[in-house]
DNA sequence: GCTAAGGTTTCGGTATGCCGAAATCGCCGT
DNA sequence: ACGGCGATTTCGGCATACCGAAACCTTAGC
């Protein structure tokens, strides 16, 4: 029984999403932060995706996705999005709750469920976190947003990084989920590690 | 991103099922037929079976289950029989369609996401086709059954094996479903392989 | 302009799980 | 009782994807 190329697919998940909001480039040595892999073995990746006309890399440069690459992100992408959705809203899950399960399940599922899916949440544009859900021909519409970091006045929350539910918890019980607005006091209210990970509308 | 053990699982399963309702022993040779396997693949895999405690097998022998091989077992048909219900009932795949799809998502589901769908589903205790599905403590109840090629004068049908999907559609447009009736006439109206695949109530 | 620190790559090695070919076993038929 | 045949196991090999240690670049600081 072939293990699909999961790992392929994580790495070109990873690179996409991290240029998603800020520009910058990407390193093998973040990569591998991001995965929690050995920067070895992330060089050793890196240099089949290239193999494979995924990213492109010079050694000791950054990282870039292919028109390939981006293709193959933007799927999955799509699919880690479409399942956190549906996860929230078909099966009861709480928005911190649904990284980890949807991680696992966007390598398992069919076009066709995915699909199936879609059509039953109406084919939402963007997941419980803010974040564009890329419709299946790899078109997507990602709001104009800076962090709160860079926008000490606030504004409407646009969008809320996935990446620390014990974060995601603390925000929902303070009222501060997407499309909610917050004012100059309560971004000074924020944590640090919190205005890192909230995006505002850009003015 | 180390890969889960899903191979062991596969195996067990395999195992369980092909006992389930015949009380044939199993072979590595049956065995690597049935996961599409070569035979030398699998003598090595149940020896890792075996030393992790799941099953007994002495070279030349059958292979059997232990208690624990047994358990995982139990919890893999659980898994694969609960999606394949919720597939059906709640996704609209058709019957002949669930099978792949469950094949993987058995081995991705986590037991939170599993438990949601069987509470929506109502805790079922058999999937569409008629196979019993274990509860979470491995209990289950298999009604007494033979196989039409038992029992020519026909019966209530009670199970219909999901290995072809284009016998299962062939049948359902026959009228012949979990539930149905089937008498003589239509008995010999069967092929030997749709004989092979249904099974009545024993009576 | 040079050096040292820190990031990156190379290299040898590990674990899983699969295969084909060759060796081996068990048993049936005579 | 034994020869053979088919089923099973052993063996060497392959692919994926990971790791740590050592070698290697790049660049920031002086």
């Amino acid at each position: 029984m072939a293990v699909a190329p999961t790992a392929v697919e994580d790495y070109v998940k990873v690179i996409y999403t991290h240029t998603e909001w800020q520009p910058e480039h990407i390193t093998t040595g973040l990569l591998a932060a991001r995965l929690g892999l050995a920067a070895s073995s992330v060089t050793e990746m890196v240099k089949k995706l290239v193999a494979q006309g995924l990213a492109i890399h010079e050694p000791y440069g950054a990282i870039e996705l292919t028109p390939d690459g981006t293709a193959l992100a933007l799927r999955m992408v799509r699919r880690h999005r479409l399942i956190e959705t549906w996860l929230v809203q078909h099966v009861g899950y709480g928005w911190d709750e649904v990284h980890d399960e949807a991680e696992v399940l966007e390598h398992a599922m069919s076009d066709k469920l995915l699909d199936a899916l879609d059509a039953q949440l109406g084919h939402p544009s963007r997941d419980p976190h803010g974040d564009p859900i890329p419709a299946a021909d790899g078109s997507l519409h990602r709001p104009q947003a800076v962090l709160v970091t860079d926008a000490p006045s606030g504004g409407v929350v646009v969008r809320i990084s996935d990446r620390d539910p014990v974060l995601l918890r603390h925000l929902e019980a303070e009222g501060i989920v997407v499309d909610a607005v917050i004012d100059r006091a309560r971004c000074d209210a924020l944590a640090v590690e919190a205005r890192a990970s909230i995006w505002v509308a850009a003015t």
